[in-house]
DNA sequence: AGGTGTCACGAAAACGTTTGCGTGTGGAAA
DNA sequence: TTTCCACACGCAAACGTTTTCGTGACACCT
């Protein structure tokens, strides 16, 4: 049960001072060859690592990222960390994750904990509750005290900093125009309540697809849920007699669970009515019929949000006075929910 | 851009000693009325939040628990970690998440940069590379250093200290028997290699059940696969003419891969083949037809982890040398891949 | 021998806390 | 007036580093 072994005790053990065993172990010229090696092997068999607080508290810098997701039992959250921690480590840099569980409530405490000294910087996508709130005076005073922190997915416009989002609304409108090129004439929509700022954009573009082929906007094809946990009666219900024939659905646990419906409706799909999702994620690959989404690109955004973190922590403080918004394209993922009929 | 505010700067500014300072603040007999009062209403404007850094070293701990995991990207490690949170929390612990991304390197790298002073203990299920080199030094010698280690679902027989697993071989046997009480008598079971020792344990399961009911064990049924990225070949070539009733598979992939490739040979699940998977994920609950599975409940898990790993760690030190295993119930959760025909 | 220079190392401050103990000031008791 | 005590506060060490600067010893030159 030997403890961790500290500088102080190896400058003890051989006789020397602190500062003589510091400097040995980075190679100084300062100490002599001999005393380096002796130290350097001592240092060795003991398994001498440098105490990673101590370093921190000296200079005054962490090496950590901190994220903060809402929720992380979410596919597209963990792949977007995982881009974050492929950037990360190659530049040196430690990650640490944790949830805000949508909690307003938890997204601070989260955001002051690792605020006051365990981490550098923040990439961050906001909680539900913090953008029905719409109070982000955590997420600004973090920046005030000169916190650099890289917003993703769900950003927040009034707040000035680096971000990192797709256009949803043209994606959105991507995936409708595909509907519509297959000749879908009465498409649905299943979207999010309006608070939730990707759902209101990607109705945006759907709304502005329809427009583009002169087709009229129905209010009875729009259905904004909110609780996403049983949607399945409401989507139910709102599919009956609407004779549909495409749904664009914001998520993939809306497509899916349209698909089941309209299978328990006796309806086809592709064949009586197209399907497009929002989100690629492993249930659209696997469903059967496998459906046609968008991509996001998780992974993609989360490097480039930590490469605009990093660089903003690396650079000359003085300069980085100036922000930058990333766009990352989405793409158009075909599969067999839209395949058109031969 | 003011930067966060130190006690050195609150005593400066009110013309007391630092010490004063940190009484005041902490309600200290010692510090008048008057002094406390003043104080801690400038400490609040200021918004005065201690150091963590300071207080991790100083205290020599850092209320922080290091989960590593060796995927981000997949559903039941964050449910485990969902659940670690959960306890964490409540606990005033905080969670740092790396992954190993299956890499041994990685994992000791991240093991000895959490060690070395970024969190007081562990919840880990090792790399899928760390089970095949066998080569455990890193966890080892962490253990030995004093620190907790708790490990999760993939452990190691011959380390020494807390573990929380499930009874795979017996959730493996009530999967089995499920398909076999449905009156299946050809049953394939689709696993890993040996060397994942989850794999080899629900394939001893597996066997196990099929003793029971007094059924030949035909090497030709199981199907070890070795690279989960493009098992579908695999299986559909395994599939072939072999007229299977059931199918075991050890993990969702396998499963809803084998139901699609069922699908296309023409054959009925559950009518002509009943499957069912070990797993129960997001996956599982929303294919056509939705899986049977076994839950492995794995935010139960993360909680139990999370409790073991806090006892230790707020233990008089002295009396915690014994190590407990903690064995998570599993349960079969029915579905329609092995509903009885009508 | 005195001066100069180099080598090899040590002392100490700093990062931001907490806390045991020492101490100056005042008032009250003797 | 002296003594004593409580009150209210400050000092300093400690946690483990890094780094600047200082310094003792020795050798070499003149």
């Amino acid at each position: 049960m030997k403890q961790k072994i500290t500088l102080k005790q190896i400058a003890k053990e051989l006789d020397v001072s602190i500062s003589t065993v510091s400097k040995a172990l980075k190679d100084s010229e300062e100490i002599s060859i001999d005393t380096r090696e002796k130290i350097k092997a001592f240092a060795k068999f003991y398994n001498y690592k440098p105490n990673n607080i101590a370093l921190s508290l000296k200079n005054k810098k962490t090496k950590t990222i901190g994220v903060i997701i809402p929720e992380i039992v979410h596919h597209f959250f963990t792949t977007v960390i995982g881009g974050v921690e492929k950037i990360a480590n190659e530049k040196g840099y430690n990650v640490i994750i944790c949830s805000s569980n949508n909690s307003f409530d938890k997204e601070v405490i989260n955001m002051e904990m690792l605020a006051s000294g365990s981490a550098d910087g923040f990439i961050l996508s906001v909680a539900k509750e913090t953008q029905l709130k719409k109070d982000y005076h955590h997420i600004q005073e973090t920046i005030n005290q000169g916190m650099p922190v890289v917003l993703f997915d769900r950003v927040i416009d009034e707040l000035v900093c680096d971000k990192v989002i797709i256009d949803d609304a043209k994606g959105a409108q991507t995936a409708t125009n595909h509907l519509l090129s297959l000749g879908c004439k009465n498409i649905a929509i299943l979207t999010t309540v309006d608070y939730i700022s990707v759902g209101k954009l990607r109705t945006r573009g759907y709304f502005r697809a329809l427009r583009g082929f002169d087709i009229e906007e129905k209010e009875e094809l729009v259905l904004k849920i909110e609780d996403i946990d049983n949607c399945e009666s409401e989507i139910d219900e709102f599919l009956k007699n609407k004779n549909v024939d495409g749904i664009f659905a914001v998520n993939e646990l809306f497509a899916v669970t349209a698909a089941k419906i309209l299978n328990k409706q006796n309806k086809k799909v592709p064949q009586d009515v197209a399907v497009v999702a929002f989100t690629d994620g492993i249930l659209s690959k696997h469903f059967i019929p496998s459906l046609t989404t968008i991509s996001q690109h998780g992974e993609n955004m989360g490097e480039r949000a930590a490469m605009l973190l990093i660089d903003k922590l690396e650079d000359d403080e003085t300069v980085a006075e100036e922000y930058r918004t990333v766009i990352i394209d989405t793409s158009l993922v075909e599969r067999q929910s839209t395949k058109k009929a031969d």
